[in-house]
DNA sequence: AACATTTTGCAACATAGTTGCAATAGTGTA
DNA sequence: TACACTATTGCAACTATGTTGCAAAATGTT
């Protein structure tokens, strides 16, 4: 796992700094997306608020992880997978929020359908985000 | 125009007082969804910084307008057509961004195509946003 | 080990949004 | 129209979220 992660960060040609490893490591603990806060709760005072928002930032940029809009307008982020590179990020599947236990999920195999736009309209990214009550909490009840 | 806007507060049951009249205002006058910001550059010093946030969610609450949500996760308003009524919400268009001039936009007439779930995930909301160039951008170039 | 380059932490700041409470404005009734 | 009741507003203070500059510390390279 810590090599996974080191590999992962040498791969994105980023030096290996024990906030980066931290904080990847969150998002290969939980496997659902996860807010700023839910990082900094993982983390602890291990680190700065803004080391944080920089490591984030930083690996948005690198095509690390990405980024998804959610309807009560939080910012959550989750891994990307391996075709995601700099720059070029294939980000064209759905995501799912939970009402229930309000944790965001990746449907990296539900690809967001296509839609006609108006003349004049031009697309360039779509995002679709679905709200409802996920697999766990069904299983559960 | 002002008949108008006093007839949607009483239809919604809500009394009538300057700055609802004059926030609403600001949604007719602009075509585009409203940002918080935009409506406070609308309104200028008349009201409170707080009676916008409180106008808002009343006006979200009452079915008047409905909240959009962007990839950079800033809030975002629109008016809902008549079809929307208190808490019961008809908001099943696509909305689009132009990354060129910013605005937020309604298509109104383009719904939200259906995805098939995975097993255990059941979706009560879609929400699709489209971001793009608008045709009053292409048009200028 | 020594150096150049990144990254981090701190402090300070900027923006966004919320809450309690007293003052004010709107509504229905006489 | 005047009154009383209720709803709304403004103020102040606060919390949360995110950003920037700069010096100190850690990383990678030779």
């Amino acid at each position: 796992m810590e090599q996974k992660i080191i590999d992962l960060l040498k791969r994105s040609g980023l030096s290996i700094t024990d906030s980066r490893k931290k904080i990847l490591d969150s998002f290969f603990q939980k496997n659902s997306a996860l807010a700023h806060a839910d990082i900094e709760d993982y983390v602890g005072t291990d680190f700065d608020r803004v080391t944080i928002y920089r490591t984030l930032q930083t690996f948005v940029d690198k095509g690390i992880i990405h980024t998804i809009p959610t309807p009560d307008n939080a910012v959550v982020y989750a891994l990307c997978k391996d075709s995601c590179s700099a720059g070029h990020h294939h980000d064209n599947h759905v995501h799912f929020i939970c009402d229930n236990c309000n944790k965001t999920f990746c449907l990296e195999h539900i690809v967001v359908p296509a839609v006609k736009m108006p003349t004049g309209f031009n697309a360039t990214q779509i995002d679709m985000v679905v709200s409802g009550v996920c697999n766990f909490c069904n299983n559960v009840s």
